[in-house]
RNA sequence: GCGACCGUAGCUCAGCUGGUUAGAGCGCUGGUUUGUGGUACCAGAGGUCGCGGGUUCAAACCCCGUCGGUCGCCCCA
């Protein structure tokens, strides 16, 4: 017990219901990103190191002391990737994606980060991403949060969670507001929490989210963003507002919003909860007019947002559990030959999914045949084997039926109208199969 | 990186102020007359009480360290 391996900390191994919730947030991102056009791209989990240092900001937590860095065999510095959009600026430039105009794509995957996991923070997580690069306008703005606003909406979670909004303003603006903000603090400094004293000289636009009560007063008084804003950047976010509410997404705007990473402009937006401990944001992301230039390439304008699956997941009711059609019961190993041509029928055929159960007594594998979901259990013993009959037992209803094993097609028959009932709303069980073998037969049935 | 709480069978937990062979439920395996589940009953397997050290006649229980978990700070998805 002692010499279990254990695995690495703040990394999950997940199973059955976190694991159905996980792929269905999935699942989910690659339907709905379909309904906005966003194609799907692939990059590597490790990046040379400075791809993620120069670009998320020296100063920053994550890179001054997240990053999982380390060197290969050539002496390169590399990094696990804790984050998607400086990955994906990074092969635009490589592959010369300028080629294609604008671009909007979608990438999930893993994401690292050396912290103290928590509730909802781990050293591997994993994100679902959404670009659209070479785009300057503020529709795209508008069609990037719609997206995940809508994505939010198919998961069943929209009523826990809400959109705040903010804008950074251009370089010009930002500049004048963070200097203004910078005299501010510093005029309060003796009041200031330990924390943002530090912050001062770190990233004096994050003492505005501080959480100090003391703090707070002084955030209460500090200069605001508006302010600041040139005529561009409030035409320009002015746009962005009136976009998403003809969109119908509703937005409360969030003045003290700041994003972590330096190459933000303009539009910053979270979707915050407030179920998930002291980790609020869902969903995140905002504009990067200049990362693109910043690491060597061509002067590319794009928005972006990340989600964390496993946040999403936590909020997620439990999916339904996978389960099986039929449980395949043979009663010995000439039997259980026999029924592999029958499951196998199924399978190919009629797309029905098979489950064998061939261990312990009759009544075992009964017991696991009906722990399985099945509907149906096949029983196949020596009787029937000698006849090329079958036993079909309805586990719904308990009524069973001896059939011929030429008929077996009838099952997947039997499934798919199931199904259908189901699709179309009807309530109950449905028949069960002994009586719709009799209907559909005409009566002919043995 | 800082703080608080926690760590007993595969899982969820009980174990009184330290005292003799550490328990339950679920799960697992087998059985309760011939090949039938979703309800019962019987039996069995499974733990060096996270790990290391200390105090004591005696420690799962007290102390220290360490590793891990949970939650918060920080930061962020």
């Amino acid at each position: 017990m002692s010499d279990k391996p254990a695995a690495i900390r703040g990394t999950n191994d997940f199973m059955g219901e976190e694991a159905a919730r996980f792929d269905h947030v999935v699942d989910t991102f690659a339907r709905v990103r379909r309904l906005y056009g966003f194609r799907s791209v692939h990059i590597p989990v490790f990046e040379h190191t400075g791809i993620f240092a120069r670009t998320l900001g020296e100063t920053t937590d994550v890179v001054s002391k997240e990053m999982y860095t380390f060197e290969d065999r050539s002496g390169d510095s590399l990094t696990l990737r804790p984050e998607f959009t400086a990955g994906i600026a990074r092969a635009y430039i490589s592959n010369g994606w300028q080629q294609h105009g604008r671009m909007k794509l979608a990438a999930h995957g893993p994401c690292f980060r050396y912290e103290r996991p928590q509730k909802g923070r781990f050293r591997q997580f994993h994100q679902l991403d959404a670009e659209i690069l070479a785009a300057p306008d503020p529709q795209a703005d508008v069609e990037l949060i719609a997206f995940g606003q809508h994505l939010i909406e198919e998961l069943g979670v929209a009523g826990n969670v809400t959109l705040e909004l903010n804008t950074l303003g251009d370089p010009a603006s930002r500049a004048a507001w963070q200097a203004a903000l910078l005299e501010h603090f510093q005029a309060h400094r003796d009041e200031l929490g330990e924390d943002s004293l530090r912050r001062l000289d770190t990233n004096p636009l994050r003492i505005l989210d501080s959480k100090n009560d003391g703090d707070r007063k002084i955030v209460a008084t500090a200069p605001v963003i508006d302010d600041y804003l040139t005529a561009e950047a409030e035409d320009f976010f002015a746009e962005v507002t009136s976009g998403l509410t003809s969109a119908g997404v509703g937005f409360r705007r969030q003045a003290r919003l700041v994003r972590g990473f330096d190459y933000y402009r303009h539009t910053a937006f979270e979707f915050v909860t407030d179920a998930l401990g002291a980790q609020g944001t869902v969903l995140g992301g905002g504009r990067y007019d200049g990362l693109i230039e910043a690491m060597g390439g061509p002067h590319v304008p794009a928005v972006g947002w990340a989600a964390g699956i496993e946040r999403l997941s936590m909020l997620l009711d439990a999916p339904p559990s996978e389960s099986v059609d039929v449980a395949f019961i043979p009663l010995d190993d000439a039997s259980r030959a026999r029924g592999q041509m029958l499951v196998a029928a199924l399978r190919r055929g009629g797309s029905v999914a098979v489950e064998t159960f061939a261990t312990g007594n009759m009544k075992k594998r009964m017991q696991r045949a009906d722990s399985s979901g099945a509907r149906l259990a096949l029983i196949l013993g020596a009787d029937e084997l000698a006849e090329d009959m079958l036993q079909v037992k309805d586990l719904a209803s308990g009524e069973q039926v001896r059939i011929p094993q030429a008929e077996t097609g009838f099952i997947g028959g039997y499934l798919s109208e199931l199904r259908l009932m189901r699709l179309t709303g009807m309530d109950g069980d449905g028949p069960d199969f002994p009586a719709w073998r009799t209907r559909t037969l005409g009566g002919q049935a043995q």
